[in-house]
DNA sequence: GTGAAAGCGCTAACAG
DNA sequence: CTGTTAGCGCTTTCAC
């Protein structure tokens, strides 16, 4: 039990046992399983019957080896364990279903560093092409991806110059329409805690707000801007910091819902309502945010969608083996739940 | 540009071309990537230089085909975006990391059929060993990965006889702690909302609950006891049927954290106060039970630690090649917040 | 339609 | 210490 330990313990049986057993040549196997047209329809059953009856799998590295095709995609992402990940996943997770395509997870923790490095790792494990979700500092490694002409796919990184492949969604849009319907309930304080501000979608956003604040002739003010990082913690110790102002907002717009529920936690450790005292908004539309109490009002981001479109750009780009630039911006949605509230409301409280 | 798309268009440069380069024979090559101690300390220099040089990255697949290891393992998950499974997740990168494995990723999205199907996939795509994440139905395919000697680990699926190699939490003694932890507090009408029952870590928990109940003498009464599935909505639900009780309950046990919020949120629902008018407790302790209000009183699993273990015995019995039974039960904590009052309390309320 | 055979890039056993 | 070489399991011409 110790002596065939030297390779491929697991799929013992190859394509030339099938052949043996069938009572054809391996090349002939091979074209079955190829589903090439050139095998008598009465062979292929054969052969077939053989596969079957033998639990035949096929080794996927001499396939790819041989190929030059893995099969398989490397997505890069910076965490886990967030609603927000996990939507686009499952809608990546859907679209390599039908093309039988598996996922290779390189997860950087957060840790820069670690992107360009899994880069290269990436690209000598053999996968196809690679989706990047909230790439971190790409410019590094995308001139390599690009000169290698090999498939990749950003998601949620539109650097306001980035041609490359890409899909996002509407953040300057959804910012504005956030921050405009804070206006029209008649807020004219309206803090923003921004994202990361390397990420381009962190950027977009706050532009949307600036946009929507000038529209209405409300001047910008920057002691009311705090930059955040999208991690609930951020969106507490802004708040602090937002209402300890003596000219404190009336609205608080985080750039996603994880920071918003921190705005949230931290109005109420201050004794503070919400919407009564302060009317608070976010950005993602996470599960959560339907749950919380009041439910929070957002801007909804087609996360799964995003994921599903970003899969369909990569695959016709491994398929036609050429990385053709072109973003998509998918329309984000504003959800009004019980997180907002006119501001004659506030000021009668 | 489309004329060498056959095969392999990316790592382009092989062991040969730096073994010309370097004046060795390719053999010699091999031998320096793979740090064999018989190489000349000047050809070794030679050749690395020339690696450096070429950028050469080697195909992972040729190296798979004839050693027969893939240095990739699988990863067999319910559903990702949950805490939950990120900090598992990040306890298994962080062993890998450090044998530089990769990480083949299949989620099943809680779809039992589609995991027996993986199972054969993932053999296939010659994945060196598999964790499988609170599995839906392992009978079925673990005979299959057994006798084929294939290497895996269970997490989160100590059913109460199996015996083969799983990492877990100690949930009897959990769900013990926490339920007494709440007699203590003076509650005798503790109401249970269980996990799925077909995966062991429910069933233990209900033992714990009920053990509890028996040591201090406090009957088992089955209305007070709710089958849940570990999702929000069923917390919900659960908590309005045990209130609509005309015995109702004055503390609610939810099987694990995510509940415990949907149960928080309908006690809201129907005007009633945390801990005021009802004590709730969750399991798991995941990140956002710190962040609510009231902060969630739970039982702690290591959930990092459970995938570092999981992951070093499956190290191990890649190693050796063969598997090895035997569980690992890492201990759980009781992490009072604010979420629990005692009865006293409650009835003077 | 089908068989034969040339590799894919690499590891490892065998010589020397 | 280093070169040579036999495959790993499969795809894909090239004949017939």
């Amino acid at each position: 039990m110790s002596k065939d330990s030297s390779r491929s313990q697991f799929n013992s049986i190859t394509i030339i046992d099938v052949a043996r057993e069938a009572g054809v040549s391996y090349g002939t196997v091979s074209r079955v399983i190829n589903d090439s047209p050139n095998v008598k329809e009465e062979t292929r059953e054969r052969v077939k019957e053989v596969i079957d009856r033998l639990g035949f799998v096929g080794n996927r590295n001499a396939r790819s080896l041989v190929s030059g095709k893995s099969h398989v995609i490397g997505l890069l992402i910076p965490d886990l364990g967030t609603a927000y990940i996990g939507e686009i996943i499952r809608g990546i997770d859907y679209e390599l279903e039908s093309i039988q395509y598996n996922l290779m997870l390189y997860t950087t923790h957060r840790r820069e560093m670690k992107e360009s490095g899994y880069i290269s790792s990436l690209i000598q494990s053999g996968v196809d092409g690679v989706i990047l979700i909230l790439p971190r500092n790409p410019a590094i490694y995308l001139e390599k991806l690009r000169s290698l002409n090999f498939p990749y796919v950003l998601v949620d990184h539109q650097g306001i110059d980035e041609q490359g492949p890409a899909v996002g969604a509407t953040n300057y849009q959804g910012a504005f329409d956030a921050t405009e319907y804070l206006l029209e309930l008649g807020h004219r304080r309206i803090a923003f805690i921004t994202g990361t501000m390397d990420l381009g979608c962190s950027q977009e956003r706050l532009l949307g707000y600036k946009a929507a604040l000038q529209k209405h002739q409300i001047p910008f003010t920057p002691e009311w801007v705090i930059e955040g990082d999208f991690e609930q913690a951020t969106g507490y110790s802004g708040a602090q910091t937002l209402m300890s102002l003596v000219n404190r907002p009336t609205a608080i717009f985080a750039s996603n819902d994880m920071m918003a529920f921190g705005v949230m936690n931290a109005v109420r450790d201050m004794g503070l309502k919400i919407p009564g005292d302060i009317s608070v908004i976010g950005f993602d539309d996470i599960f959560q945010s339907s749950q919380t109490m009041p439910g929070l009002t957002t801007v909804r981001q087609p996360l799964e969608q995003m994921g599903r479109e970003a899969t369909r750009m990569l695959i016709a780009m491994m398929k036609e083996n050429t990385i053709k630039p072109g973003k998509i911006e998918l329309p984000t949605r504003l959800v009004t739940r019980d997180s907002c509230k006119p501001l004659e409301a506030i000021q009668g409280n």
